[in-house]
DNA sequence: ACGCAGGCATCAGAAATGCTGATGAGAGTC
DNA sequence: GACTCTCATCAGCATTTCTGATGCCTGCGT
């Protein structure tokens, strides 16, 4: 059984007649006459009873030319879904936070995307920048979001928006933090975050520039609990200024008064994986949410 | 598209790898590997992700394997269904009955046909033996019992059961029909049957032979209204001689006391039809009925 | 009654297509 | 770094399918 053969056969009963079908499919008549016989031969019936003045369905062929015209409304579907997915793009896209949904317009990226393709599904991933891009790397997410530049050679990233860090401590060392100077800064306990990420190599860069070296006790790679563990009293780190002088007003954290250094909100992913349909959806999403 | 290419889509897609599948499929590599790349040249994108380690579904892949499965499905129902038909036998049977359906024990060849095949349809036409002759000679009946032998070479033809005619008449003929001889009853007023029904030639042969032709007044082509007409003082006609005692006890009609003479009831159809499932399924069903 | 026209089936040759076995490039594995 | 396993590609063969010509049958009109 073959397609071709299914429809000359529906197409024969639509016009009981084999000579007509055959112009209309643009093939012989000899030809339409073999699909018929070979569509016999394997069902081991009559489709149609032949006469002098053209073909007529036999009952057996009135129930086989149903299910033929289903297989080929089906066979049609695959075609029309085919067509579809070239549009819209589907999957699943999981993408790394480095901040909360809210701060990252994950509601207006998810309003984006499902006008674009509703069979994108989204899996988030609450990390820290260099753990996504590590992620990232590994496969285990397609994309995601970083402050700082990503040095990777495999990934590719977008700029999204420029942002500035400042020093925050905890409120028990305000007097401390509030007269110091960088390397009085650096003598403090700071709370250390994972060397792969470029967040720490910012960190790095803004203390070895000046030959200083903070300590650090302990090491957290979620955003979350470092503000946690600052508030705490546990250490000093950065967060964006927007962020750390509405925690300094709530009285939750000492704000360093020296100035805050920029830094970039970036959205990475995969360089082999630019040109796939779904991320490009995702990146017009993504450029619609921030440069819109 | 081609099914074969489905197969193979599927097959792959199910084990993840497209050598297996080939092994699987009792094709080799290369061929699966080409329906494939028709496939994705077709739909204008890839199916699969190619690795090393075998072959992953696109998240588009995933969508159409589906819609692939299906028309696999479908193509499997079409071939059980053929298969089916091969069995049991689908259509309509046009049926003409010289009786009344209990007489013919209709409900009980329905009950026969039902369990034989769910898809047949019955439509009944009242009518006498000879009309039922031609009708099924000219297509316009499938098939129909008759009284009497049937000499068309079209037709064949199936003995059910024997029965006997007895000769009844008006109530007010009583006298003269009980003491008639058959001279005199050809003397009597007949109710008269088209020429073509064997019923007729049953009746002139009963009489030619003795050099007797009966006087016809009327002439009737429906079982009912013989009798009818019979009851209400028309003529002479036969009735089967369980209906003519019956008829009799009641009242209705004088029987003549001759002895009766044999007729058979016969189910005819068209001779070229004979090999077809549905002829043969109503065959069985009427041998069940009447033989069983 | 007979020829004609229009049905579908059949046939042989040409064209197209699918299949196979050998081979190659690339990625994991030991 | 050699080995092995993946899938892709290629050339040649085998098969299938298509076409145009032809034949047979039936219904219709003269």
């Amino acid at each position: 059984m073959e397609f071709y053969q299914l429809r000359s056969f529906v197409t024969i009963a639509h016009e009981n007649h084999l000579t007509r079908a055959a112009e209309k499919l643009h093939i012989s008549q000899p030809a339409v006459s073999a699909h018929i016989k070979a569509l016999e031969e394997e069902l081991g019936q009559p489709l149609f009873v032949r006469s002098a003045t053209g073909m007529r369905l036999t009952p057996a062929g009135k129930k086989l030319c149903r299910q033929a015209e289903v297989i080929l409304y089906e066979a049609k579907e695959f075609a029309r879904i085919g067509k579809d997915l070239l549009d819209r793009p589907v999957g699943t896209v999981r993408i790394g936070l480095n901040r909360n949904a809210e701060f990252l317009r994950i509601s207006d990226l998810y309003r984006q995307l499902r006008c674009c393709g509703p069979d994108i599904e989204i899996v988030l991933h609450q990390s820290i920048s260099g753990t996504i891009i590590h992620l990232v790397e590994t496969g285990e997410l397609d994309c995601g979001f970083i402050l700082g530049d990503c040095e990777s050679e495999e990934l590719r990233s977008l700029t999204l928006a420029g942002f500035h860090l400042r020093i925050v401590g905890p409120v028990a060392l305000e007097k401390e933090i509030a007269g110091a100077d960088l390397a009085m800064l650096a003598d403090l306990p700071w709370i250390g975050i994972p060397d792969d990420c470029p967040y720490s190599r910012i960190m790095e860069r803004y203390f070895y520039s000046c030959g200083l070296q903070p300590k650090t006790e302990v090491v957290a790679d979620q955003q979350a609990a470092i503000v946690s563990m600052i508030q705490s009293g546990v250490g000093l780190n950065f967060m964006l200024e927007k962020e750390a002088l509405q925690a300094e007003k709530l009285g939750h954290v000492a704000l360093w008064p020296g100035e805050g250094f920029p830094i970039a909100l970036s959205f990475v992913w995969r360089a082999k994986e630019s040109d796939t349909p779904l991320t490009k959806a995702v990146l017009g999403a993504m450029r619609a949410t921030w440069q819109g």
